[in-house]
DNA sequence: AGGCGTTTTCCTGTATACTATATATAAGTT
DNA sequence: AACTTATATATAGTATACAGGAAAACGCCT
């Protein structure tokens, strides 16, 4: 009888875990709106558990930015700035023009196919005008090249970026445009030949020309 | 009566703080060994609190990286491995170098002079062999930097990796070199030309040649 | 002696109870 | 009425109590 229980992840989820996920993700699409006070009383009751695995949960959304303490008296979600990109994508594109240059080391043929098939799927969702589709496949797309870079300490770096851009992004209705389709294309070619200086430089580019088009939504 | 009681702060550390100060002070400095088990009961006696804010810190801690939390079973402080600053200085480096490059648009001559004087104590710790001040004024010196780039994501960021890397110091004793004084000298005659280019490579040398450093401990 | 099952102990995760401080509310004074 | 001062209420921080599960200790069998 071979039993295929698979227990390599007897993934109970603790309280605080779930506590957490949700709480990140009712402030990433606004259900917690920038400027809300939490109450931890209200929060534990409303997820069903107690207060201590909420406020645990509050305390490592705090550590990420998304909410902000002030010790003894109240806990509210930060606020949304349109300026925040100003700060936010200079060091994720740095990070991730970083992660394509150790990732060249690594590459395999089935990492470049995937690359190429998520960029498919990217131009589809682009095409179709699906928005927030496209948004999340982009973000796939850099992830694999996170992943195959295989670095820890930039992994958790950019985790925490990604999800402050996935927040801005999703409280200004930002739009991916068939120019990243391109730069797409001529990152994974880069990678290819192994080309450093040029992987690196695209993809800032890749990154930063998100400030510009953020910038443009003003009007 | 102007009473300059200065208020903004009415720091009243909260345990959860201290008990967080403490720990990562005795993993960054080895009281607490790496793969060493942990347990709640035991700390929150030892530090003369509860284990309500002991629980919280190591659930911090555990998000910067040092402790690795086993649900349900156990808590351990992380390993220490040398192959880690390969992983480690790469994206420090990258960060630094953009840190820099966004300073220079925030340089005053104050800052300057700053990172000047830093670097003659920096100077005056290499001679008289002074290490461990050594390695504390060059955190001091960069942090200058990156403080004069005023991007609190950025901040953040190295915070967490800076911890990191002071861990790895502290268990092999690295030692800095008089090179390091040169490329401090190096970093701020860029700054002042506001040559961006050459202040981002020369920083990223300046930490990368540590991994070599590093490495030739190994003899 | 060594392996397997059972029992006991311990520890983690969670809930609840307690305490002190901050804020809101009401009373009092000029 | 405005401004203090006092009182009440609420909420954050901390300690403790409780429950389930993991690891350790023990005993049993071969």
């Amino acid at each position: 009888m071979p039993i295929p229980t698979d227990h390599s992840k007897p993934i109970r989820k603790t309280a605080k875990e779930s506590a957490f996920s949700q709480l990140q993700q009712w402030i990433i699409d606004g259900t917690l709106l920038p400027g809300e006070k939490l109450n931890d009383k209200e929060l534990a009751e409303a997820l069903g558990v107690s207060r201590t695995p909420v406020r645990e949960s509050l305390q490592l959304l705090e550590s990420q930015g998304f909410v902000k303490m002030y010790p003894g008296r109240s806990t509210e979600v930060t606020e949304v700035e349109k300026e925040a990109i100003n700060d936010l994508l200079p060091p994720l594109a740095a990070l991730q023009a970083l992660s394509a240059e150790l990732a060249i080391p690594h590459l395999t043929d089935d990492v470049l196919a995937l690359l190429e098939h998520k960029n498919q799927q990217f131009a589809e969702a682009i095409r179709t005008e699906d928005d927030f589709s496209a948004l999340k496949i982009d973000e796939e797309f850099h992830q694999i090249i996170v992943d195959t870079a295989n670095n820890p300490y930039i992994s958790n770096l950019l985790s925490s970026l990604q999800a402050h851009v996935r927040r801005l992004f999703f409280h200004n209705s930002i739009v991916l445009t068939e120019q990243s389709i391109e730069e797409h294309r001529t990152i994974i070619g880069a990678l290819k030949q192994g080309d450093v200086e040029a992987v690196s430089s695209v993809m800032k580019t890749n990154w930063l020309r998100a400030i510009e088009e953020f910038r443009s939504l003003d009007a």
